[in-house]
DNA sequence: CGGGGACTGT
DNA sequence: ACAGTCC
């Protein structure tokens, strides 16, 4: 983004000095929509969202009345007695809508970042680009409103580029609307943090673009510093107790003052966003890196009230887990004691490995059998008592349970490795010989986590042996034999749904670069391989990231596989029982069948 | 003051 | 790992 203006810096005639084009759609309280859509009678009626004693959201209907979001249920009743309320607890239909959102925006070909459910960004910069090549300029006409009409247009060609997003922003809004009933607001700048904050500006249903000249004015206009995203309540604090109250007060201060109580990287950025500059890329959301589950209430302080908090939390997270696909490994226990000082947000929360042989795929997904719900209850239990000190009372207001980090799941529909297990010429990768068993004994079973790791160890005979002291297996023993069919099974999927994000891509030309530094078990014993002696064995040379790999796997192609999938290789090759891998003798990757697996992976031009 | 998540910093 | 901050 910087690179293309800094070519042509010399020429001023030329500079882009605002090249993007920003789109953010904000869906009218999404709550409500969602539940007047799956119940048309509420439509004409005010309705509320209730979580708990607080009504969340209200429909446009309720908010004639000054219901307000967060107001209390009580009060929001005493303003309005017929408000319908409807139980919003439960985030699954909500969760749904907003990837049914998410979904349809990925139409534009274009970057989307989702903030919370009911708003996302869209990076439409080269969309419009190509806009620009195609059609003629004068053809061109604005849609919807316009902060304020500019008297001479920025000789950058950003007045043209945003007319052209403001149509696009249009035709993403018709799409939400015709084709998931949604209406919708968006702002359209030419960064995320005008786009966002203009957008409300006609509410709801409509559409609103700013000029990069009027930011500064624009920001003035905002009353509280709080409005600005990003800064929240304790920033908002610090900002304050040095009279700095107004965005217009932040614009008039030097960065200088600011350093003095902020990081110097935060007194810059503060600044900027004061004058209605943003540089921070709209980044591809992808899948979620934790998926978790909260249970607020009054008071628990007897420890079977916490099991069965967590019991029941537990059923309703894995039934997300499957639907997700991930297998996680790593499991976070979150709990809040009653604390009159702080309100909400003091939490504490532990967290520890999982073995990823609790699940099992069934179906294509991640399931868990009775005996490995009662390992994890166990797990959850012992992490609890390392939050809690059961010979005092305790009192509790929240409880909560997030796996936080998954391996990709190595079989079923949709994996990496099950498009590339069925692509034979892959198979000599992930290729397990029945052949080695003097060297099964001797490889290097290292987790990759670094064994300064503080991860508690809460193994017994249960669960996962700690990762600083590797169990040696005999995974031949233990490899699972797959069935002629399963071996033989034509590829499922088209190349074409072997779809990696742009952070997969990134990371596969990161990696060929660098492959050299990336060795993340530091070997502590030379005792390793007898593996070298295979007649496979290509190239002897030390270093790669590939040090776990067996000898007969080609190391420029391992290491030119994107990280997710190299730590699904990695992990089948230390726990092979824990996959299911095809049965044949290992062979040499070829060069052209190399070339077929890579053209996957490495970006074109 | 609900129910999720992401990111940052140590 | 875990807390803090932000949405």
């Amino acid at each position: 983004m910087e690179s293309s203006s800094s070519s042509c810096h010399k020429h001023s005639s030329t500079s882009v000095e605002h090249p993007k084009a920003i789109i953010h759609i904000d869906i009218d309280c999404f709550y409500a929509q969602v539940e007047m859509l799956r119940n048309p009678e509420l439509r004409s009626q005010p309705v509320g969202i209730q979580q708990k004693n607080i009504v969340v959201t209200s429909n446009y209907e309720a908010r004639k009345y000054g219901i307000k979001k967060c107001m209390a249920v009580t009060d929001a009743i005493k303003i309005c007695p017929n408000l319908k309320l409807v139980n919003g607890e439960d985030l699954h239909n909500y969760r749904a809508a907003s990837n049914n959102i998410f979904a349809a925006l990925q139409h534009w070909k274009c970057p989307v970042e989702k903030l919370g459910m009911d708003e996302n960004f869209i990076d439409v910069t080269n969309l419009v680009e190509e806009r620009i090549k195609s059609v003629k300029d004068d053809k061109i006409t604005f849609v919807g409103h316009i902060y304020e009409e500019s008297i001479t247009e920025c000789l950058c060609g950003c007045h043209l580029r945003l007319k052209i997003a403001s149509q696009m922003a249009k035709e993403m809004r018709k799409k939400l609307f015709d084709e998931l009933g949604f209406t919708t607001s968006a702002g359209i700048a030419h960064n995320k943090l005008l786009a966002k904050l203009i957008c409300p500006l006609h509410k709801p249903n409509d559409q609103t673009t700013i000029f990069p000249e009027h930011g500064a004015s624009f920001m003035s206009t905002l009353q509280s510093v709080r409005s600005i995203p990003s800064i929240g309540s304790k920033t908002t604090e610090a900002l304050i107790s040095q009279n700095i109250i107004t965005v217009s007060d932040l614009q008039k201060v030097s960065v200088d003052l600011l350093k003095k109580h902020f990081s110097s990287d935060m007194a810059v950025r503060l600044k900027n966003l004061s004058i209605g500059e943003d540089n921070t890329p709209v980044k591809q959301t992808g899948k979620p890196q934790s998926i978790g589950l909260e249970d607020s209430f009054k008071t628990v302080s007897v420890k079977s009230e916490v099991e069965e908090r967590f019991s029941a939390l537990l059923q309703r997270l894995l039934v997300l887990v499957r639907e997700d696909g991930r297998i996680p490994v790593s499991l976070r226990v979150t709990l809040r004691k009653k604390d009159v000082k702080r309100l909400s947000s003091h939490r504490e929360s532990r967290q520890c490995q999982v073995s990823p042989s609790i699940f099992t795929i069934n179906h294509g997904a991640p399931t868990v059998t009775e005996a490995g719900q009662q390992k994890l209850m166990t797990l959850i239990m012992r992490l609890f008592n390392k939050l809690i000190d059961l010979s005092k009372p305790f009192h509790l207001t929240l409880v909560g349970l997030a796996f936080t980090k998954f391996q990709e799941r190595m079989t079923g529909r949709g994996s990496i490795v099950n498009y590339l297990m069925n692509d034979i010429s892959v198979q000599s990768v992930l290729n397990i010989t029945n052949d080695c068993d003097t060297s099964a004994s001797s490889m290097d079973y290292s987790a990759a986590s670094p064994s300064s790791s503080t991860t508690t160890d809460l193994s017994d005979g249960e669960v996962e042996p700690s990762p600083k002291k590797p169990k040696k297996v005999n995974w031949i023993a233990k490899r699972r034999c797959l069935s002629k069919e399963e071996v033989a099974s034509p590829s499922k999927l088209k190349v074409g749904e072997l779809r990696l994000n742009s952070r997969e891509l990134e990371k596969v030309s990161e990696l060929r670069l660098n492959s050299r530094d990336r060795s993340l078990t530091p070997r502590a014993s030379p005792a390793k391989d007898n593996l070298s002696d295979t007649d496979t064995m290509k190239d002897g040379s030390e270093g790669g990231n590939c040090d776990e790999c067996p000898s007969y796997v080609d190391k420029e192609v391992f290491n030119a596989l994107p990280d997710e999938m190299q730590q699904e290789l990695k992990a089948m090759w230390k726990n092979p029982s824990n996959s299911e891998l095809p049965r044949s003798s290992p062979r040499i990757m070829n060069k052209a069948k190399s070339n077929t697996i890579l053209k996957y992976f490495v970006p074109h031009k």
